[in-house]
DNA sequence: TTTAAAGTCTATCAAGCAAATAGACAAAAT
DNA sequence: ATTTTGTCTATTTGCTTGATAGACTTTAAA
């Protein structure tokens, strides 16, 4: 399960894609707009610019704003920064270094064996799609939702 | 990443797969056998148990094994019982009441649909992966690690 | 050049969970 | 009857998560 720092990290993400090339976006504005405890927010928003997803300007008029274009930030880079790892076990990871414990030996080891293929079908996925992908879903599934509600009308 | 208790559980999984209808197992023997403290693998056996995986016999000549063959337990059932939920999110972890207080709305949650198609494609694997096909890809693997070796000489 | 508005950093806290352990109890085969 | 073996409840320890406080630094604009 992803936790509330990951969570609260993506949501973040996609209400600054939708803003994006309006500038710099305030802590506070961010915080309230998605009901994110500030403080919180302030050190999430601080991690995912030291794993350079956002970027930020300091004084008046400064704030948030992503360092790339949404169709350019995946899923996958998010989670990694924000979340460390989603691997289900380490040494998936993808760093060449990371060696589970429980491994005696790394090719033959059967959790990861039995799990390698399951991981690596999801992490395909989140390699593949973007904040702009993410952005077109809420979209077209809000528009399904009014849809539905006027033909229950 | 999963807890020690699912990769610990997993390996006595694998470990009672292949001594399938050898009869019980001891704890104790697979606790030395697989390097898993005692008291610890006793209380993982009894969550795999209570999930209807594994079955016990009291008393002398009792025991623990596998509650039916190994090419009929999946990874998924596995991991379900001993980590509780896997999904990234609690919404899609395929029980219907389970919606997670980020959701403002199900259908539209961009939490959710930024992870749905991942999910989908890392549960799809593990459902359809079982302790006889890991037992197949471990023995697999250790052949060749053993042509491997053969060559280098 | 001052000043107020912003982000940056370090420290701290409480609560909850993971991992592991202890010991009393119950069942069943011999 | 007795011994072997699993079952259950409780407890401990330490780490992680989620959250908060406050001092500090940078920068734009008055």
């Amino acid at each position: 399960m992803l936790s509330k720092k990951t969570k609260y990290g993506l949501k973040a993400l996609f209400a600054l894609a939708r803003m994006y090339n309006r500038g710099p976006v305030l802590i506070a504005d961010l915080a309230e707009a998605e009901k994110i405890p500030k403080k919180f927010l302030e050190y999430i928003l601080l991690t995912l610019r030291n794993g350079e997803i956002l970027a930020s300007r300091k004084g008046k008029g400064g704030g948030y704003y992503l360092a790339r274009e949404p169709r350019q930030i995946t899923i996958a880079a998010a989670v990694k920064v924000l979340e460390g790892s989603v691997a289900p076990v380490a040494c998936l990871d993808g760093s060449p270094a990371a060696v589970c414990e429980e491994c005696v030996k790394l090719a033959t080891c059967g959790i990861r064996l039995a799990m390698k293929d399951a991981w690596d079908a999801m992490s395909a996925v989140m390699e593949k799609t973007t904040l702009a992908d993410v952005l077109d879903r809420i979209d077209l599934a809000e528009e399904n939702e009014k849809e539905l509600f006027n033909f229950v009308i």
